[in-house]
This record gives structure tokens, C-alpha cells and sequence, in this order.
DNA sequence: AACACGGGGCA
DNA sequence: TGCCCAGTGTT
């Protein structure tokens, strides 16, 4: 038997029963697909039943707010994911009546949805025979093939591409994509394989050559960022202080607190007696407790978070366009990064 | 081609 | 700790 009868042939054995995996509707697979972006099944799955009970059709997902979409999205990660679902909806419900395309030159075409995410619904949504490329299905076809060009160079991800299209089944690709993906999840890991039970072992070049351990080959990721962010709690007759973050840097557009950002660890005193401070409230604030420094541990960066209970004398300081005062009642309905979530919850009790 | 973008799980 | 996860968009 060839790889992809074995691989069939093992899917068919030791699939996941998933949600996503009992509909054609292309909006459903989408839903799924995005979520599924970078994030683990387990990780996802309680966003996809909330996400498809709030919203059950791209129509109702349309007319939400993006202040809605990121409080459901609040948690996951990744919060382009689910502003690019808001501009993808309404184009949907404009341009295509609401019906969610399943081919893959209309899919491509839409926001946050890539070359993998259009060979995904395309595939499983209407059977068009486009190969997925995901983290697992190069991770099976650099081991099975003994391929070491890295999976995320231009070159290599070119190659892996063909590579995989070249394997498709064209008859199931759809049965074929989801099943190179839970291979590569559940057996053809990325670390600890399970080789000894692996149908295909007898074909694999890394398994008969010892490289299991060595591919896929990766280029290095980049070197992590530390960022220190002072965060100013100012609460007064069950209200807080709230800041709408801009649409350039990390949690576009969600909510956290007045904030200054230091190139390094500042303490109490270098803070309260900078220009910093004063051209953010226009005063000298009082300092009514001063919590650890937390550290808030992100792929990319590591945020240094020092928590500032202060108190600003009535009427007497000036706020930044983007600070509003919320009442305590109402925070749960702001989307908050977590860590900003968790120091808000401890505090009130929401 | 390089970088930005979250949060969590696991060895 | 370091690596990885059903990647995409921007520069």
C-alpha cells in the first residue's frame, strides 16, 4: 500500500470526533479554521461553540460590533484573527448575499484567510483538490520525504506546498487533508512520535535514517522583546479608569489601563517624578499601592507589568482622548488582554 | 525576507 | 526554558 492508502486508512481508525468535521457549511469550517489559527484544539474548541452559538450564520456574524467579536475573542490570542472575521463577514453579506464562498480564488481573496485557510474550506466545504499546509502536514512530509529545506523559508514553504500537492488524493481531498493534519497531531508529533506504531514507518526516510529528532528543520525565531509596561488603576464611585488601546501595536483596539511604557524596569520613584507622568494626567498622581512587578510571558515578548493603585485630586487633572471612565458593573463587557483581566478581576470581583 | 501578532501546553 | 500550535498581514 502507498502512503496516502495507509494514511486514509489510519484516519479512518483514529479521528478526533470534532465539530467542524460534521458540516460542509462553508462559514461553520471557517469559523473553525480561524480559530484553529497557531491555537491548539483543545485551546479553540470552547471559542467555537461560543462563537458559533452567538453568531450561526456569517449573516449574524456581520452585524455584530468589533467591540463584541473581541470580548468573545478575549483570551485566545492573536486578535487580528478575529477583526480580519469582522471586515471578512460583511464583505460576505455584501458581496456575496451572505453565502459563504467555498472556492478557493473567492476565499483567498478575503481578510485572514490565506493559502492554508482556503485549501481548508475549499477542500472541506465543496471537495476542491487543494493541498493544506499546515505545522503538522510539513512536519509528515519533511519527515516521510527527508526533506531539510526549513518549513518556513520562502523556498521551503514553496516547496512543501507541491510537495503536498503532489501526495493529495485527488479523489478525497478533503478526507485527505484532515487526515495529514490529525497524523501529524496525533501520531507524527513533534516531539515523542510515536513511531513504533507508525503505518507508515516502513516508507519513512527519517524513521529508516534515525532523523526523526532532526526534522523538520525550522529557521531560528526571533530573540524576544522585553517591554515594560506601568499600569495606573484609578477607580472612583464604582467606576475605573479605562484607555481604548490604538490600532498599531500588541491588542489592537481592545481595552487595558493609563499606561506608561518604559524602556526598562523603572522604579516608584524614577516614575512618579518623570515628564512622563505629568504629561499623561497633567498632575502628580498619589500613590496608594504599588503592586509586584508581573511578568507576562507572550512568544514574542515579555511584558514587565508593574500595577499602580493612584489617586487624582477631583477635577484638577486632564485625560487623553482615548481614557473614559467605565463603571465596575460593565467591565466584563470590555475586551481586556489577560493579563490586564486577571489584575482587574482580582481587584473587583467581576 | 523579516517581523508583528497571544496565550497555553508540554518535556 | 524552549518549542510548537489547523497562519496571516505588513513592511
Amino acid at each position: 500500500m502507498n502512503f496516502t492508502d495507509n494514511l486514509l486508512q489510519w484516519y479512518n481508525k483514529n479521528r478526533r470526533d470534532l465539530p467542524w468535521r460534521n458540516t460542509t457549511d462553508p462559514y461553520i469550517i471557517w469559523l473553525s479554521e480561524i480559530i484553529l489559527q497557531q491555537t491548539r484544539v483543545d485551546q479553540g474548541m470552547p471559542y467555537f461553540y461560543r462563537f458559533a452559538e452567538a453568531y450561526p450564520t456569517v449573516t449574524a456574524f456581520a452585524a455584530a460590533t468589533e467591540d463584541e467579536i473581541l470580548k468573545l475573542w478575549q483570551g485566545l490570542g492573536y486578535y487580528s484573527r478575529g477583526r480580519n472575521m469582522l471586515k471578512t463577514a460583511r464583505i460576505v453579506q455584501e458581496k456575496f448575499n451572505g453565502n459563504f464562498p467555498h472556492r478557493y480564488d473567492d476565499l483567498i481573496a478575503l481578510k485572514g484567510i490565506g493559502e492554508y485557510t482556503a485549501a481548508a474550506i475549499s477542500s472541506f466545504a465543496a471537495n476542491q483538490a487543494k493541498a493544506v499546509v499546515d505545522g503538522n502536514v510539513s512536519r509528515v512530509i519533511a519527515r516521510y520525504l527527508g526533506i531539510s529545506e526549513p518549513i518556513n523559508s520562502t523556498a521551503g514553504k514553496k516547496l512543501f506546498q507541491q510537495l503536498a500537492n503532489e501526495l493529495l488524493n485527488q479523489q478525497l481531498p478533503a478526507m485527505h487533508n484532515q487526515a495529514m493534519m490529525e497524523f501529524g497531531a496525533l501520531q507524527c508529533r513533534p516531539k515523542n512520535p510515536d513511531c513504533g506504531i507508525c503505518p507508515v514507518k516502513a516508507g519513512c526516510y527519517a524513521y529508516q535514517n534515525n532523523q526523526v529528532n532532526q526534522l523538520p528543520v525550522k529557521l531560528k525565531t526571533v530573540k524576544i522583546k522585553n517591554r515594560y509596561f506601568n499600569y495606573f488603576l484609578i477607580s472612583s464611585n464604582d467606576e475605573v479608569l479605562l484607555n481604548k488601546r490604538g490600532d498599531n501595536d500588541i491588542w489592537a483596539n481592545m481595552y487595558d489601563l493609563p499606561m506608561i511604557e518604559t524602556n526598562e524596569l523603572w522604579s516608584p520613584e524614577q516614575l512618579f517624578s518623570s515628564p512622563d507622568i505629568v504629561s499623561l494626567f497633567g498632575i502628580i498622581p498619589q500613590i496608594i499601592e504599588i503592586y509586584p512587578v508581573q511578568k507576562h510571558i507572550l512568544t514574542h515578548q515579555h511584558i514587565h507589568a508593574r500595577f499602580y493603585h493612584i489617586c487624582l485630586e477631583q477635577n484638577k487633572f486632564k485625560l487623553k482622548s482615548t481614557f473614559f471612565f467605565a463603571e465596575v458593573k460593565n467591565l466584563n463587557s470590555f475586551a481586556l488582554p489577560k493579563i490586564i483581566f486577571l489584575f482587574l478581576n482580582k481587584f473587583f470581583k467581576f
